[in-house]
DNA sequence: CTTGACAGTGAACGAACGTTCACCTATAAT
DNA sequence: ATTATAGGTGAACGTTCGTTCACTGTCAAG
């Protein structure tokens, strides 16, 4: 088949504009693009746009701006470890996210917090990494939560058997922490982060 | 003290201005930011921005465009859990930042990957959990790494020694593998992200 | 009470924007 | 070989942008 060298050449204008707002933060006006991609007349960055928007690689909101959508998003999401890496063809049709967007829902109300203890190693979470804690949410049973228990800060499972209310670890080093005053629980666990390097 | 009113007023407006961009992706021009906020005049736009300025709050970039700086990040990064949860002017001082930018050093080579398996469950890294692996970093020993030994696929800490290499998995039910053909390295794993809800 | 300083209004400006026009040139299909 | 069609040029247009000007109200300090 034939064309390849457009596609390619639509492709590689896709990854500019992407990658101007990844490091600029906006999309680059048309003349910018024209810039970018080697093109002297604006109006061949007009065509290139409609044709963008045609294939939803693009889009505009109510006042015709262009804005970010697959482009706003940073990752690729492939498949499994076990499926390994795809052909550069597979890679360019990959779903793209953002990483905030997957793990944040309500961005007001959501922090970050650093883990120190292994109370909690025995459900992937070490020492060192972030949780992503969601002030917002109402906790329910099984949800690993962030609790007041007397005074102190924790992290455990949050297990409610009818009016019981029990902290629980998942290390069997530590033992369940049933509150007898007050048991205040900031947010809830929605998310954990670790970082290599 | 006064001027409190008019302070709030300016931090209301920054958020404005901040959830405009959460939302559209995009800054708002001056006669939107006067729409939102409730101001007739683009001047008053004018100078709210120049004092933003002034506050290094907001940036423009070589063009004179805005440029979202701290605004673009999303969550607060606060202490540590044993730290609970700060008081509502701590946390307004607390640092925000974006997991895309904690996370993803090189977005261009930088994929999502689901782990299946529990050949790394030691390590913390449990089926279900994604991983983020950059293609580009060049592996180290102790990293952990997706590679292609004999057609497969898998998920193991890299060791070398000498001309030696090894993969060895984070869980005893399985045997370290020292490749005997080929050793295809596709990435570096160089973060963990597990969604509880 | 007066006086600055600050916040906002409204109108005007040139520059840059996105869009449209007419025309040209390759490539691919007939 | 001929013909459509997609991609590109260059110039023009009205709109919206950010900026500037002169002026008005508000509030706290002198």
């Amino acid at each position: 088949m034939a064309g390849e060298r457009r596609e390619d050449r639509v492709r590689s204008r896709i990854r500019d504009i992407s990658h101007f707002y990844g490091q600029k933060g906006r999309m680059p006006s048309f003349s910018e693009i024209g810039e970018m991609v080697g093109l002297r007349s604006k109006n061949a960055v007009f065509k290139l746009i409609n044709k963008l928007e045609g294939l939803n690689v693009l889009e505009r909101d109510a006042k015709g701006r262009l804005i970010p959508r697959s482009l706003a998003s940073s990752v690729k999401l492939l498949g499994s470890v076990e499926a390994g890496f795809p052909s550069p063809a597979e890679e360019e049709l990959a779903d793209t996210l953002s990483l905030d967007d997957l793990l944040i829902q309500n961005p007001e109300a959501t922090f970050l917090l650093k883990v120190s203890g292994d109370s909690m190693s025995g459900a992937g979470i070490l020492p060192g990494d972030m949780v992503i804690v969601d002030k917002g949410q109402p906790p329910r049973s099984g949800d690993i939560v962030i609790a007041e228990v007397d005074g102190e800060w924790t992290m455990k499972y949050l297990r409610k058997r009818g009016d019981r209310v029990t902290l629980v670890p998942a290390n069997p080093k530590y033992q369940p922490i049933k509150p007898k005053n007050e048991l205040k629980i900031g947010g809830v666990v929605t998310a954990v982060v670790r970082k290599y390097r």
